[in-house]
Parts: C-alpha cells; sequence; structure tokens
DNA sequence: CAGGTC
DNA sequence: CCTGG
C-alpha cells in the first residue's frame, strides 16, 4: 500500500541514524517491527509503500503515518531551525530525515541500554532482547520479534539479561519494568504529558538520565522541543555555538539542553538530531 | 574510552 | 559500573 506524503521521505537517515535500532535494509526495502507488525517499506515517489504482517496494509496504514509523522510539514520545521551554516548543510545532505514517533515502552528499554554504548552494542542488546524474549515474524526471508512485554521483562531474571551482555543495565531494565508494573503505571497517557510532566515522569526511574529521558520525549512521545545531550552534542555546542563565557559556566547536561532548547526553539530536537547526524557521519 | 547514570 | 572494539 502507498502512502502520500506532502514532503520527501529520507528512509535510510531516518532509519539509521541512531533514534531507533532494528531496522534492517535490503534495498530498495527495509524491515522493520511497528505494533507488533513485520513492515516491508520502501520509499516511492509520492510517498512511502509498504507490506504488514499479520495486520492488513489498511488497518495499518494510520500508524504506519503515525510512526513516520508524515503529516508533520517539515519545510516548516526547516525554515525554523535552519538559522545557520552547519544546521543548512546537515538539512541538504539527509533532505527528508524524519523524527519518528515510536513505542514509548521499547523506546524507554532501547535507551536504557544505549547508554555509555555505541550502536552496533545496542543493535546486539536489543536484537538479543527480541529473539529470546518476543515473538517471532516472518516476510519474504526476514525473521523478526515483537519486542518483550513489560511483563515479560518482569518475569526475566536479571542474570539471564547480564548473559546477554546487557552489564550494568541489566539491573535499570528490570527495575523500570518493575516499578511500571507495581505502580500500575500507563504509558499509554504519557503522550498526553507536557515537556516537563514527562522528563519528571522519565527521570524518576532508574537508569534514565536528563539525556536518555529526552531521547524518550523526542522520539516516543511526540516532544519535538527535546534536545538530549549526548557527548557528540556537547561537542558540537561548545566548539561552534557557545561563548567562552558560556562554555565555562554551562557544566551539566540539563543546563546545556536548556541552553538547546532555548536557542533552537519547538523544534529544537530536529535540529539536534540533524547536528548529530551530520557530524556523526562526517567524523567516521 | 564508548550516544550516561547512580 | 558491564562489556567490547
Amino acid at each position: 500500500m502507498i502512502i502520500s506524503s506532502n514532503h520527501y521521505v529520507n528512509l535510510e537517515a531516518t532509519l539509521f541514524s541512531g533514534q531507533c535500532f532494528r531496522w534492517i535494509s535490503d534495498p530498495p526495502w527495509f524491515y522493520g517491527v511497528i505494533s507488533n507488525n513485520l513492515i516491508k517499506i520502501r520509499e516511492h515517489p509520492k510517498g512511502i509503500e509498504f507490506f504488514s504482517t499479520p495486520t492488513s496494509e489498511t488497518l495499518l496504514k494510520d500508524k504506519i503515518a503515525e510512526y513516520f509523522n508524515l503529516d508533520e510539514n517539515l519545510d516548516d520545521i526547516y525554515s525554523c531551525i535552519n538559522s545557520d551554516s552547519r544546521i543548512n548543510t546537515s538539512i541538504h545532505l539527509f533532505q527528508g530525515m524524519r523524527i519518528l514517533t515510536q513505542d514509548p515502552w521499547e523506546c524507554l528499554i532501547s535507551f536504557i541500554c544505549s547508554s555509555a554504548s555505541n550502536i552496533k552494542k545496542i543493535r546486539r542488546n536489543i536484537d538479543s532482547l527480541t529473539q529470546y524474549f518476543g515473538n517471532k515474524l516472518y516476510l519474504d526471508q526476514q525473521i523478526l520479534n515483537t519486542f518483550p512485554t513489560i511483563q515479560n521483562i518482569v518475569e526475566i531474571d536479571e542474570d539471564i539479561l547480564r548473559n546477554l551482555g546487557l552489564g550494568y543495565r541489566s539491573k535499570y531494565i528490570k527495575s523500570t519494568a518493575q516499578t511500571i508494573l507495581n505502580q500500575k503505571i500507563k504509558i499509554r497517557t504519557w503522550e498526553n504529558l507536557n515537556y516537563q510532566e514527562g522528563l519528571d515522569q522519565l527521570v524518576y526511574f532508574k537508569g534514565i538520565g536528563d539525556k536518555i529521558a529526552n531521547c524518550i520525549l523526542l522520539f516516543s512521545l511526540n516532544k519535538k522541543e527535546a534536545f538530549p545531550v549526548d557527548r557528540w552534542i556537547e561537542q558540537i555546542l561548545r566548539n561552534y555555538y557557545l561563548t567562552k563565557s558560556e562554555n565555562k559556566s554551562l557544566k551539566t547536561t540539563a543546563s546545556l539542553r536548556l541552553w538547546g532548547m532555548n536557542h533552537f526553539g519547538k523544534y529544537a530536537g530536529y535540529a539536534n538530531h540533524y547536528l548529530f547526524h551530520y557530524f556523526r557521519t562526517q567524523n567516521k
């Protein structure tokens, strides 16, 4: 099925810029899991074309459009954030790269896994989690798995997670799932929270600090003003944006994040992600 | 040391 | 603090 979009959708940049961790590329197709369905997708002159299983394309269409934020006006966003040469270059290099609206639970666990790690390892860790505790989905020659539920994670022993190579993150994954279950926290309702309420809720969990919380807000809770400050973004800000005195006074992740949110405005997260992807691919 | 956090 | 490139 084809879903039309008012702006080009750059699938490669969108799916492999570090906001999600388990899409597979088999040009021109990409395979991934959305809402417990295996999705096969490619770019199309009118937008995107996709197949799904087991749910029909018709029933899944809206969900896919939401995942890729297809109704978002990218030109409007670009004009809001395109205020300097670095952003401008990145926009031209990765025209059509979108910020996704992923499942918050999967996003949360994925970014707990991301702490002091690297993309390759994060992908391997999450892949292990889904292989051992998810359900298999088949399409063409691809086998992908659903993401384990909160209940699934609660039932897994911490040592098993450690054996999968998740290290010290294992106890954070366990305790987060346990807390959500025990306190009957409804993740569904998070999308109704504003930025600050969402941030407060997320950093409440052990293993989630300012950076990871902002990733979850940006990549799954539709908070485009969120501004995750990791080592890359911190270096970019310090090298290209901050004055000497700001470089001295801004020490914490949160203070840098507030500077970024203030400087780039309501689409700061888009500016963040374009800068992040640009510098990361440049320095490879 | 790595796309942090306690 | 785990793990691995």
